[in-house]
Formats: C-alpha cells, sequence, structure tokens
DNA sequence: TGAGCGATCTTTACACTGTCAAGATCGGGA
DNA sequence: TCCCGATCTTGACAGTGTAAAGATCGCTCA
C-alpha cells in the first residue's frame, strides 16, 4: 500500500522523470546557465547527488533536456503541417513557419538544443534520433514537393539542407533578437518566417 | 627608461590587450566554457581580480572577445566581396560565402558571438555597432543588387533579413556538425553556401 | 620638487558549482 | 528469511565568479 505522501520515502520511485520535468522547467523560464545539478535535486526535494544515479553527469541531464525538446519540435512541425491544404507550397511554408514559431515560444530551450555543450551530439544517441527525426519532417516536405513537381528535383538532400538552414537562421537570429525586439514575438516572427519561406521556395521552383 | 623585462613591473603597462587577446586565444582553441576570469588573469602573469580593473564581469569579457570576433567577421565579408566581378549574383554569393567560411574557420569564436550570454546585446554598446556593422555589409549587397536591378524591390529590409538568416542557419548548422562531419570543412561549407545562395538568388529575382 | 591622489594591482574571503568516495536504506528475488 | 544490488545521503574537495579592503605606483599640481 502506497501512502499518499510520499515525502519521507527514502526512495522516491520516479526520480528521473521528477528531474527531468524540473530542468525543463528551469531551463524555459531561466535559461540554461540556471540549470544546475543541486537545483533540480532540491526541487525534487532530494538530496544532491541523487541526480547522478539518473544522469551521468549534467551534460547528460542537458541532453535529455535537450532530446525532449526536440521531440516537442518534430510534434508541433508535423501537427502543423498536417492540418494544411493539400497544396506544396502552403506544407513547406507551414512546416518551416513551426519550426521558427517553436524557436520564438522555447527560446531558451531552443538554445540549448543547439547549443555548444551539445555540439557533439555522437556522446547522446537519443538525441541524435530525436534530431534527426525532427530534420526528417522538414526532408519529408521537400521529397513531396519534388514528387508532386512542384520544385526541381535536384540533390534532395541539398535543397532539405538549405530550407533548414533558413528557418534555423530566422529562428535564431528571431531569439538573439538581432532583428529587433518585436521579431522575438510569434505574430513578427511568423511572418518573416511567411516571406522567407516563400521566396526560398519560388527558388527552387522548376 | 622602461626595462625589457617587465616581470616585475607593479603596473603591467597594456593590461586589457593582454587579457583580451589571451581570452581570444582561449575561446578559440578550447571553447567559451573554457574561458575562465582566472585562466586569463594567469596567462598575463597577473593576480585573479586583476582583470577587473579592465572588464567589469565576465560577461564584459564575453562580450569584448564577440565585438573582435564581428569586427573580424565584417572584414572578411567586406575584403572577399571587393575582391569579386562585378556581377550582382556573384558579389551577393561572396558575401554569404565569406560568412560561413568564418564560422566554420572559427567555430568557437561564432558560438560566442552568437551565445546565449549576449542574448541581449544592448548592454554593450559597441558589441551592438561591431554586429551591426557586419550585418550592414550584407544588406549593402541586397541594396546593391536591387539598385543594379539584379532582385526584386521588395522591402529590402526583409530582404536581407532572408539572405542573413539563411547563411547564418548555414553556418549554425554546419558547426554543430548537423550536416555531418564534412560540413564543418571549408571547402564542404563553402559548396552548400554557394548553392543555397544560388537559390535563394534566384528566388528574389525580378 | 615633492606630496598626494586616483588608477592599477594584490590579498583575502565567501558562496556556489560539479563530482568523487564512502556509507545508509530499501525492495525484490533466492 | 536473508542478502544483494539499486537507490539515496553525507561529507569532502578543487575550481568558479566576485565583493571588500589593502598595497603600490605614476601623474598632476602646488
Amino acid at each position: 500500500m502506497t501512502d499518499g505522501s510520499r515525502a519521507k520515502r527514502y526512495h522516491h520511485g520516479d526520480l528521473r522523470k521528477t528531474l527531468l520535468d524540473a530542468a525543463l522547467e528551469i531551463v524555459r523560464t531561466d535559461g540554461a546557465a540556471a540549470l544546475t545539478m543541486r537545483g533540480v535535486a532540491g526541487v525534487a526535494k532530494v538530496s544532491h547527488m541523487a541526480a547522478y544515479h539518473h544522469f551521468a553527469d549534467k551534460g547528460a541531464l542537458v541532453a535529455a533536456v535537450a532530446e525532449e525538446g526536440f521531440r516537442g519540435l518534430r510534434r508541433e512541425m508535423a501537427e502543423r503541417t498536417e492540418k494544411c491544404p493539400d497544396d506544396p507550397r502552403a506544407r513547406f511554408r507551414e512546416t518551416g513557419i513551426a519550426y521558427v514559431v517553436f524557436a520564438v515560444k522555447n527560446p531558451n530551450l531552443f538554445r540549448v538544443m543547439f547549443g555548444p555543450e551539445l555540439a557533439d551530439m555522437s556522446a547522446y544517441p537519443d538525441l541524435q534520433g530525436a534530431a534527426d527525426a525532427a530534420f526528417g519532417v522538414m526532408q519529408g516536405q521537400v521529397e513531396q514537393s519534388q514528387a508532386g513537381y512542384a520544385i526541381k528535383e535536384d540533390d534532395s538532400r541539398q535543397i532539405g539542407v538549405t530550407a533548414w538552414a533558413l528557418v534555423h537562421g530566422l529562428a535564431m537570429l528571431c531569439i538573439d533578437r538581432q532583428f529587433g525586439p518585436e521579431a522575438a514575438e510569434p505574430e513578427q516572427a511568423e511572418r518573416l518566417a511567411y516571406a522567407a519561406t516563400g521566396a526560398l521556395f519560388r527558388g527552387l521552383r522548376r
């Protein structure tokens, strides 16, 4: 029989999830710099060091946070693309817009996902997989557009790279406020993404 | 009379420059995470805390490093654009390629320039100025292309943003090895930038 | 000239970080 | 039932940024 208040239990029960949720919350609200092993342990009302039984080190925790981020990014891109008319250009656009909007709505998380701590993701295969899956949504749009004769049939990998680069740069520069403070607002960011993806699509038409 | 070995002098003479050079060297070779107030002070053979008479805090030192980075980026873009035939598309391309090549050749420095520590550059006006100057080179290319009737006369700011976003995203994803390890090599990165800027230019033509 | 004053540098101290090492507690399978 | 491994705790250490206060210098002005 499990007593409701698990306050005094020596074993936590689901510490990993609790820690990860705390880490996500901290990153989202205060940024990666505020993320601390001792901090997340404190939120879970657990001694520091307890976290080390679930995450090898701080890098592993950061990687887990980023992995969640990539899952969310993939989901939002897929959703926004699905509920969209069957017009290649519109779908192409919506995928890119979803990318930028996600970044603007989760700037701190987005920065972690592409931060220097994880410059080499090869140490975290799950993270790599989640990132690849997100990229796959965009790559899929490119190939669908090619199959529908909407854009030219050059090396699809090259085209996917170009599309990804465009929205990624837009996202980064928006949240870094390089386009001014307005661009960090979802509406304005969406407008920028609309125009930018339109120009690129035009250049990729056959 | 100044004696050659200034080893024992209480006052250093040009500590700010020494510290900044040391910081740049550390960032370049070992990344921002290795940058330390005490470390740079050590390189200059000076007590820690001495640095605080030249940089308000670590953030100010990082900002100074980034500022140097933006100066270098601006210079390399301008140089590469100048020594280039008077063809709008070629000049447009070279500007973008210079951007990506700079990033790939100075990945750690580039990451500092656009890192989360400096997400709000308004606290460092000199840094903001250097960044604006670098962006100005690209914006100038856009306007020159418009004046030469090479690309359409839409809102030039919007077009500049799109161009910047494209090369910025390409640069970021290259150094993050999201396109694989080869893309972190200058030759391969240059090839990607060539193709990407070509596609965008095509979309921007009138 | 020289006295002092502000800029520059040092020393000391503190809170906070990640992580190693060793012990305490628990729960499930033999 | 007992014990062993997973889980959690306690304690310690080196390294970090930086506040506070003192030491040393060189330039200015009387």
